[in-house]
DNA sequence: CTGTTAGCGCTTTCAA
DNA sequence: TTGAAAGCGCTAACAG
């Protein structure tokens, strides 16, 4: 199949016995130009549908106006949620988004910025994967003087700005809540260790023990690698313990989901035996029996601060200094704590 | 911010002190050329960390390898698997994907087109938005002879090619369904009637009644605008209906959980007073309590299909002439209707 | 095997 | 107020 054919200036400026020049001025409104000829030009355009190749705009002026996004995965809703906020915003300034996933691996986050730099997009917001423990594409994005920001999956080394969401406070305030809510033992499920997150929420979780006079107890922490199957390993050790938690803290949603999905026919009562909370907000966790206690990160506003603070890079409207955006998150208790 | 300065071609050329050409022959591993320079050019290039514009090359080539896709709203865990399935699938071939959301309205339908266009893509794959009732836009990209194709949300009446699941086979299992497991009335909740979705699943469950010799009842079809208070209303009134389905087939879940959260606190048992099912598999369903009986839509395996024939008719290796792709759909029975 | 040349569609000086 | 010409970075005849 072959693409049809797609009017030119030239084409125009032909019917019109004018030249290319006097069509790029009366298309982009020019001042200095005769009314009737630019009327006669913008309706001949209209005539003959004709539609700028931004291609060629752009390399002439060498600016795309069209950014690159980069995120783990599209179907989780939270980044999606992102996407969302991040398109909105973009487009109500004129520009354009090309988004890539990652599906959580260092060798297609590269490949993804290749791609995006070749393409010339004006600048980048990046949400790094699972597995990045490398950053050298990063700073070569740097070095290259490429604008570019990190979102939530961020890492703390490279001098750029970052857009976060305030992980320790929620963190805190979840755990807090499991502490007031009258347990003693509470636990906390992580994600790998070198997660920005994982650290970051087990310091909300220690700074909120710690307020309650609490003595870490390192039986009391569990790392999961965030697949089903190993949440559902973790359910059973805890569900196995000699002395279990009466409360646990997930790093994120889908591990209490799961949690929940293998404890419910052993007959463990939740928030009885023992309370649960998480942390995302999913729409599945409002959803399940009881609903679960979690944090909310608004995911669209986090897409709409990190590109408004791009373009404002970009435009001057802000400084090139490196700044670091931290959203408030939003304690949701539900069913699966106790009331207080 | 100003972006750095990205190496040219001709900058290898200047430093190695041959011509452009050459260097584009080498960089596509051209096979009239000198093996030595072939290989001084390939490190030169690495060195100066050289990334071709890709701006450029397609202005030349009058091709830009990069696809279009259009969907209502990229938060739907439905839509976002699409977008997978195409990203993943249009990589593999070389392709990029640039990725726009209606929000559901005609207007910005439009608008993405437009851009999309401009931005000189090489094919388009749409989802029409619930809005679109007017098809100006789409004959237009037809007529101009720019490839696409539509998926999911379609219209039949443009000439081109589409994917779609069988929603009439899937309403009419899910309805057969409710009736084997002993309904006598069971109820369609539809969307709005010009819907494409809306039609064909009624034919389904149209088609399931009368296999069972049951004449419909207009009483036991009702029609929501989708929103959660169109929902929550329809709710109440099947609640307070002098003679209750003992049966509802939603049309899409969103539905079925807004039926379940009005009914629940009103003592309404499910399955047992009403039995409900819905239809595409939303990750909340399978949480709910009880577990909603859906069909399930493979989203994924809809847009590495709805990609892949496009590009093959891009590519020549399939027919330009439209064909229609059909999709099946799987019931998943689960608690929210009796056991057979 | 390599260089010269023209041109993709557009914008923008510089002249007229 | 308009046109001519150069050039963005790249590819592809056509020469040599």
């Amino acid at each position: 199949m072959k693409k049809g054919h797609q009017v030119t200036m030239k084409e125009i400026a032909k019917k019109l016995g004018v030249s290319v020049s006097t069509i790029s001025r009366a298309l982009k409104d020019s001042p200095e130009l005769h009314p009737d000829t630019k009327k006669r030009i913008v309706e001949m355009a209209k005539e003959m549908n004709y539609q700028p190749n931004l291609l060629a705009q752009s390399l002439r002026i060498s600016r795309t106006n069209t950014l690159g996004v980069i995120v783990p995965e599209i179907t989780s809703h939270f980044f999606a949620s992102c996407i969302s906020g991040i398109q909105d915003y973009a487009n109500k300034r004129g520009y354009n988004v090309m988004i890539c996933q990652s599906n959580e691996t260092l060798e297609l986050e590269k490949a993804n910025i290749r791609t995006l730099v070749s393409s010339q997009v004006d600048g980048l917001l990046i949400s790094l994967s699972r597995e990045t423990n490398k950053y050298d594409h990063l700073l070569d994005l740097y070095n290259r003087e490429i604008p570019f920001l990190l979102f939530d999956r961020v890492n703390e080394d490279i001098p750029v700005s970052r857009v976060t969401f305030n992980d320790e406070g929620g963190a805190y305030q979840v755990t807090k809540h499991l502490l007031e809510t009258g347990c003693k033992r509470v636990m906390y499920v992580s994600g790998p260790e070198d997660l920005y997150i994982s650290k970051k929420r087990k310091e909300g979780y220690l700074h909120a023990l710690a307020e309650f006079g609490i003595t870490p107890d390192p039986e009391l922490v569990k790392i999961s690698d965030l697949t089903s199957e190993g949440n559902m390993k973790i359910a059973n050790e805890i569900a196995f313990m000699k002395q279990r938690p009466d409360g646990v803290f997930c790093m994120i949603d889908p591990i209490a989901l799961d949690l929940m999905f293998v404890w419910k026919p052993m007959g463990i009562k939740i928030p009885d035996d023992m309370a649960l909370a998480g942390f995302t907000n999913n729409p599945a966790s409002a959803v399940i029996e009881p609903p679960l206690t979690t944090v909310a990160q608004p995911g669209y506003e986090m897409g709409k601060l990190a590109v408004t603070h791009l373009l404002d890079q970009l435009e001057g409207q802000a400084s090139d200094d490196p700044i670091s955006i931290v959203l408030e998150t939003t304690l949701l208790p539900r069913q699966s704590t106790k009331a207080l």
